[in-house]
RNA sequence: GCGCCGGUAGCUCAAUGGAUAGAGCACCAGACUUCGGAUCUGGCGGUUCGGGGUUCGAGUCCCUGCCGGCGCGCCA
């Protein structure tokens, strides 16, 4: 609707230009900082002014005379420098808003492939990899709600170094049987926390016990013999945890991509031929690389200045390196390998995961149009990497469309890793606080923080004296610490480290997800005191839309021009992958229903129509809020 | 050395190039015989890191310097 009214108004604006000063004009139509300031703002005279040679406030008042008057606008004026002002026709919006979703989804269909989460398999998740989930499953909403047709993939690295190392922990180091690691009892991924920080201790006791470690990465890529099999077991647990992990949260995939699928399937011999037949690799014959199939990047600008301009590509033993496995993995996911993987159910839920032999019958995976890789901005070169090897092969618009939603990660505040005993009282105080590390141990695990915001969620709501016990006290406990943790990571900015701090985290208050379910269970607790007491609780649209106009007072107006917005806001954020603007917008609405809840009481006003446009307020409200909760992914209990 | 990201109130952070730079936390003072106080109102608090430039207009863009974080492996 919004989007319509500046569409209209900036073609107005030009038009009255071409008649006036017979000049080509391209209209800006800004939102005003300030509400007497109006709606709408074209600030058009100002550029014009130069161009002119005029004064702009003069150029506005003749720009502004005649201008024509849609009937969604009550009022056009002339302010400060040469502003032209837009007032709207308020109740047509209030009923428009009710008439209407917000968030038109238009007819695109393109195909995205989003890929997250992609933890380690040899670990408990923590509180870094939930930003990560928080985003990808955020963005995948937010593009849904856009009209576009979204996948969302799960790598699991399960032929790696880190899983490696876990698997030399159980076998070499602690001597145990694959039986026996089967029957190790849960939370299995937090023994794998422990034994993999031991283990790196381990090797550091002893260099040569590196080699029980080449010997596993041996097995593993070619997939045979125990410390395989004993992979595919540490794995398959491990997984299983992160995604109940993830389920608490409201996080799910549709396919979970194995690596060791991708050797099975021998995806990169494929991206290996085509590579070399375009000549976007080389095999260096001498030097450090000797032996080695290299990738060029001294020719591309992005890579300026690098002390080494060769990127290897496949190592001097025949094997492939992590960016090569990544080109070819995402050449898959454009179709572009000629290549499928075999597929299976995980565990017989709707999920499916990746297999090396032909697998099952399948829904189709991949061949995407676009491709939005959430990873961590430390590893921006190396996705920069992968871009460039699709251009090197000619694949010059799926490079242009393949995307690194890049956020910068979660360190842990001073305060934090004080109370957990990883930095000392002695200790300085460490700018930007102290980086996790899952090979040291360092860090805070997804779940410990995920209980302890039930046990906080679970205090407050019996400290309010509800007579609520047993699964329903869980089941809202559960529903109000979601809310807490998916609001604290997306309200971030993506490009800002997060310094995680227990206090800032576990704080109801302010800024919260809490305060957002609370702002809903407001207005909900208002329709059925209403209906309680007889009064109408619901208004319709057509209703709304006959209310007298001086009823909408700026204070009300305020909150429904912001629930109009969120159109725009949540395309922004699409857009620009910043999706913070979704989060911080949900705020400004709570916060803005929270400041009527008190100067507006609706039960007690006496006046009809006076109470009307307030209830009518308060549905603009939770249209607008309950359309951003399920963008955030945030439950809406009724009470709390 | 090169690249990316940050530097805004005591702290954590906002601010599509636009009008008087805003929130939360913390601190202080308040909120009607209240639709639930996980709330609200007010107060305190600013040389937007420094220096140039572009622009009608710069916290925002460009250049430069300083400070902090992170990258730049035959690890992933």
């Amino acid at each position: 609707m919004l989007g319509d009214f500046r569409r209209e108004l900036a073609s107005l604006f030009e038009q009255r230009v071409r008649e006036l000063y017979d000049l080509g004009h391209i209209a800006i139509v800004e939102i005003p900082p300030r509400r007497d300031l109006g709606d709408l703002a074209l600030p058009g005279a100002l550029q014009l002014a130069r161009e002119l040679k005029r004064n702009p406030r003069e150029i506005g008042e003749e720009i502004a005379a005649d201008f024509p008057r849609p009937d969604w606008v009550s009022e056009i004026k002339v302010q400060g420098a040469g502003f032209l002002n837009v007032y709207l026709d308020r109740g047509r919006v209030a009923a428009g808003i009710l008439s209407a979703p917000l968030l038109d989804a238009g007819d695109r269909d393109e195909k995205i492939i989003v890929e997250h989460t992609n933890i380690n398999p040899n670990k408990a998740a923590h509180i870094g990899h939930l930003r990560n989930a928080v985003l990808g499953d955020v963005l995948a909403r937010v593009l849904r709600s856009l009209g576009h047709q979204v996948e969302v993939q799960n790598y699991i690295d399960d032929t790696g170094v880190q899983l490696a190392d876990v698997i030399v922990g159980f076998l070499d180091l602690r001597g145990l049987s694959a039986a026996e690691i089967a029957a190790l009892d849960e939370p299995f991924d937090f023994y794998c926390w422990d034994l993999y920080s031991e283990v790196g201790r381990w090797y550091e006791e002893d260099d040569a016990r590196l080699g029980y470690r080449r010997q596993t990465l041996r097995e593993l890529e070619h997939d045979e013999g125990e410390r395989a099999e004993i992979g595919h077991l540490v794995a398959q647990r491990i997984v299983k945890r992160h995604l109940e992990t993830m389920a608490r949260l409201g996080i799910s995939y549709d396919l979970l991509t194995h690596e060791s699928a991708i050797l099975g399937r021998e995806f990169f011999t494929r991206a290996f031929e085509q590579l070399r037949e375009r000549q976007a690799i080389r095999r260096e014959e001498q030097g450090k690389n000797a032996g080695c199939w290299v990738m060029p990047l001294a020719e591309s600008e992005e890579f300026a200045g690098l002390e080494d301009p060769d990127k290897v590509i496949v190592r001097s033993d025949g094997t492939a390196t992590y960016v090569g496995k990544d080109i070819a993995y995402q050449m898959w996911k454009f179709g572009l390998l000629g290549r499928d993987f075999g597929y299976r159910l995980w565990e017989e839920t709707g999920l499916w995961q990746t297999v090396a032999d032909d697998g099952a019958e399948h829904p189709p995976f991949g061949t995407a149009d676009r491709v939005i890789n959430v990873i961590d901005a430390r590893q921006s070169y190396l996705q920069k990497v992968v871009r460039v090897g699709l251009e090197r092969l000619g694949f010059d618009t799926q490079a242009e469309r393949s995307i690194h939603f890049a956020y910068e990660m979660v360190s842990l505040s001073t305060a934090a890793a004080r109370q957990l005993g990883f930095l000392t009282e002695d200790d300085d105080d460490e700018a930007g606080g102290l980086e996790m590390s899952g090979r040291k141990g360092i860090g805070v695990k997804a779940d410990d923080l995920l209980d302890q915001l039930v046990d906080k969620s679970r205090e407050e709501i019996l400290a309010r004296n509800r007579e609520l016990a047993g699964p329903q006290l869980e089941e809202l406990a559960v529903e109000i610490s979601t809310a807490a943790l998916r609001f604290f990571m997306a309200k971030a900015t993506t490009t800002r480290v997060i310094a995680f701090d227990f206090d800032e985290a576990l704080n109801f208050e302010g800024e919260s997800g809490p305060y957002l379910l609370y702002s809903l269970v407001r207005v909900g607790n208002i329709w059925r005191r209403l209906a309680e007491e007889g009064l109408e609780a619901e208004i319709t649209p057509d209703q709304v839309a006959a209310l007298p106009a001086e009823l909408w007072q700026d204070d009300l107006w305020d909150l429904v021009y912001a629930v109009a917005q969120t159109g725009g806001r949540v395309r922004a954020a699409g857009e620009t992958l910043e999706l913070s603007l979704v989060a911080r917008h949900a705020l400004d609405l709570a916060q803005k229903l929270n400041a009527l809840y008190h100067k507006h009481p609706i039960l007690q006003e006496s006046d009809e129509q006076m109470r009307a446009v307030r209830l009518a307020t308060t549905h603009v409200f939770a249209a607008g809020m309950r359309t951003l909760c399920d963008l955030l992914g945030l439950p809406t209990p009724e009470r709390m």
